[in-house]
DNA sequence: GCCGTTTTCGGCCCGACTGTTTTCAGTCG
């Protein structure tokens, strides 16, 4: 059983305990285990053999017993007996919006509806109208529900998302008179799935931002339109919601609607141990029954009135940043402007659509140093992938261009595939004749865990090898990751120095941000790259940035944030270092 | 069910919007 799936158990013996109306603090602990283990660096087995499971916030006995159990045998009994008195369709059920488990509750009780089917159905013929609460509204509301959430029941992905927010900004602030405005919520934490986008507006008068913003043309639907929050269905499908505060609270307001939802719920019960209460309207001391607002124009204030240093939003996830901003001991994160090159991107000799000089010169344009060109190999028969003849041959073109664009080192690259005994597709005198060799998995996606872990650390084991490429082949709400012992993958990185790369491409940021945090933890540098398959595409780069953020990664950590001639140096004693651990690759 | 510069028992974040309500429950974030 994967982590994922305890954490799914966890977080469906919560919304079981919830339609069964238990204690509502007893469904949080599911929930916020549930959260802590999908958000793990390592994985669950490796802790449990470590004894460290209760070590895990919000896992105590309770818990860690069914973690136990469920590692052990695939199974919880006391989720099994809860399953027997709700059935398991409800969970869909509860994915329609405005539908919840009190609603879901009364469903079971009093019609017996437990699938989306059959609600969809009574909704139809006019039955849910005579239950306690409910009207023809509500039957509507449900309708629409369903319709939403078959087309759209996917998150979106964060490069769509933030298309879709800079769009609606953008027409917001030429149609009214806005003091700040600022995305919030998983968009501003840079979230790799965006639920919905949430902006935020200070303004004196909301009345006016609120019409203009349910007018939009990007509107396809008004879901609820009131004095301070509204909300819409975008044209792309994305729910987007505004909140018009006053000046004075913006910082509280982008604070509180920044989240996450348990670093808030943490910085709240600090602030009650001190009588400071916070909320989206400002930060507020207590003292013998009085509230003195103290601040909320700027978001430090919030953070200053607990005694806690700010913090980027990409490390608000309560995954120890507020224990840290205490301490003083918050990472230094890496920021768009520490990149020097981009260690990843397609050509037209592979599958990308602009030349090398096209590249290069956008590269320039980024203020970019260096760029490899990391055209695919000949495994990759439908990318185009380039014969050692080829190969060669793009050789010149290489050297055409570093004329034509001076300024900008074009490193002769590859992105070598790794066939699935650990070989390389290209020989190692080849590989011997490039400037930076990125290798990784295309195929062969099944493979059992042993295996896939063998064989990528056989291909690291290649003296030629610098990075491994997009090291779980995820894509993002289309494609699991492939079964991998990332635990083993990064050890081996580290003993043999080869980076591992964070995919920028929004369908993937892969390594993802747990993932990168563990491989810092264990000495492994990193390499941010975009993947371009065209020129445009190499301003993705600040996806690939701010999952590193969201990692806790400090530009020192990062592989091309060297100035060249250290780049250079240092991949060099990578492969001399190489060449001491035996000479040979595992390719050869 | 978890957790502890207030605690091993007794707490556990806070407010807006909607619909069905004459004062509130449910949902959402």
């Amino acid at each position: 059983m994967t982590d994922a799936e305890v954490a799914g158990v966890l977080s469906e013996i919560g919304a079981l305990l919830q339609i069964k109306g238990e204690n509502p603090f007893k469904i949080r602990a599911y929930d916020r285990a549930a959260e802590a283990i999908a958000n793990l660096g390592q994985e669950l087995s490796a802790i449990r053999e470590a004894g460290e499971l209760r070590s895990i916030p919000g896992v105590g006995s309770s818990i860690a017993e069914k973690i136990e159990e469920l590692l052990d045998t695939g199974k919880c009994r006391h989720h099994q007996e809860l399953l027997r008195e709700v059935p398991a369709s409800v969970f869909d059920m509860l994915r329609i919006p405005g539908v919840g488990p009190k609603t879901v509750k009364l469903l079971i009780d009093r019609e017996g509806i437990s699938t989306i089917e059959a609600l969809e159905h009574a909704a139809r013929a006019g039955v849910l109208r005579d239950l306690p609460g409910m009207g023809e509204k509500t039957e509507q509301e449900i309708i629409r529900g369903i319709a939403h959430l078959r087309e759209y029941g996917k998150r979106a992905n964060l490069g769509a998302a933030w298309a879709a927010a800079d769009g609606i900004m953008e027409e917001l602030k030429a149609g009214v008179d806005v003091d700040r405005m600022a995305a919030a919520g998983s968009l501003r934490r840079m979230k790799e799935s965006i639920g919905d986008i949430d902006i935020l507006i200070a303004s004196a008068e909301a009345e006016p931002v609120m019409d203009r913003f349910v007018g939009l043309e990007a509107v396809a639907e008004v879901v609820a339109h009131g004095g301070t929050k509204s909300t819409i269905m975008t044209e792309a499908g994305i729910q987007a919601d505004l909140r018009v505060v006053p000046p004075e609270s913006f910082g509280a307001a982008l604070q509180y609607f920044t989240g996450s939802k348990e670093h808030n719920v943490k910085l709240r019960d600090i602030g009650v141990r001190s009588k400071i209460k916070l909320n989206e309207y400002g930060v507020f001391r207590v003292a013998e029954g009085k509230e003195v607002r103290i601040g909320g124009r700027e978001e430090e204030e919030m953070y200053s009135a607990l005694g806690l240093a700010a913090m980027a939003p990409e490390l608000r996830e309560d995954q120890g940043e507020i224990e840290a901003a205490r301490e003083g001991r918050l990472p230094e994160l890496i920021e768009g402007s520490d990149i020097r090159g981009d260690l990843q991107m397609h050509s037209t000799w592979s599958d990308g659509r602009d030349d090398i000089e096209g590249l290069a010169r956008a590269a320039k344009g980024l203020g970019y140093r260096y760029i490899a060109v990391t055209d695919h190999s000949p495994a990759q028969i439908q990318a185009n992938g380039l014969s050692v003849e080829r190969l060669r041959a793009r050789k010149r073109e290489i050297e055409a261009a570093r004329r034509a664009v001076p300024g900008v080192a074009i490193l002769n690259a590859t992105e070598v595939d790794i066939k699935r005994d650990g070989v390389l597709d290209y020989p190692d005198e080849v590989l011997a004749e490039l400037d930076f060799v990125v290798a990784s998995v295309h195929s062969g996606w099944k493979m059992d865990r042993e295996a896939m872990t063998a064989r990528i650390i056989r291909a690291m084991e290649s003296p030629w090898v610098d990075c491994i490429g997009h090291p779980t082949g995820r894509l993002i709400g289309r494609r699991e990751p492939y079964e991998v012992d990332m635990e083993a993958v990064l050890e081996a990185a580290a003993r043999l120095g080869v980076a591992m790369e964070i995919n920028a491409y929004p369908d993937r940021l892969d390594l993802k941000d747990v993932h990168a945090r563990r491989a810092k933890e264990l000495g492994v540098k990193l390499a941010i790259s975009t993947d371009a398959h065209s020129a445009d595409q190499l301003a993705l780069m600040r996806f690939g940035v701010a999952t590193a953020r969201r990692g806790w990664i400090e530009a020192g950590d990062v592989l091309n944030t060297l100035p060249l001639s250290q780049f250079r140096r240092r991949v060099r004693r990578t492969k001399s270092a190489g060449r001491r651990r035996g000479g040979k690759s595992a390719a050869s």
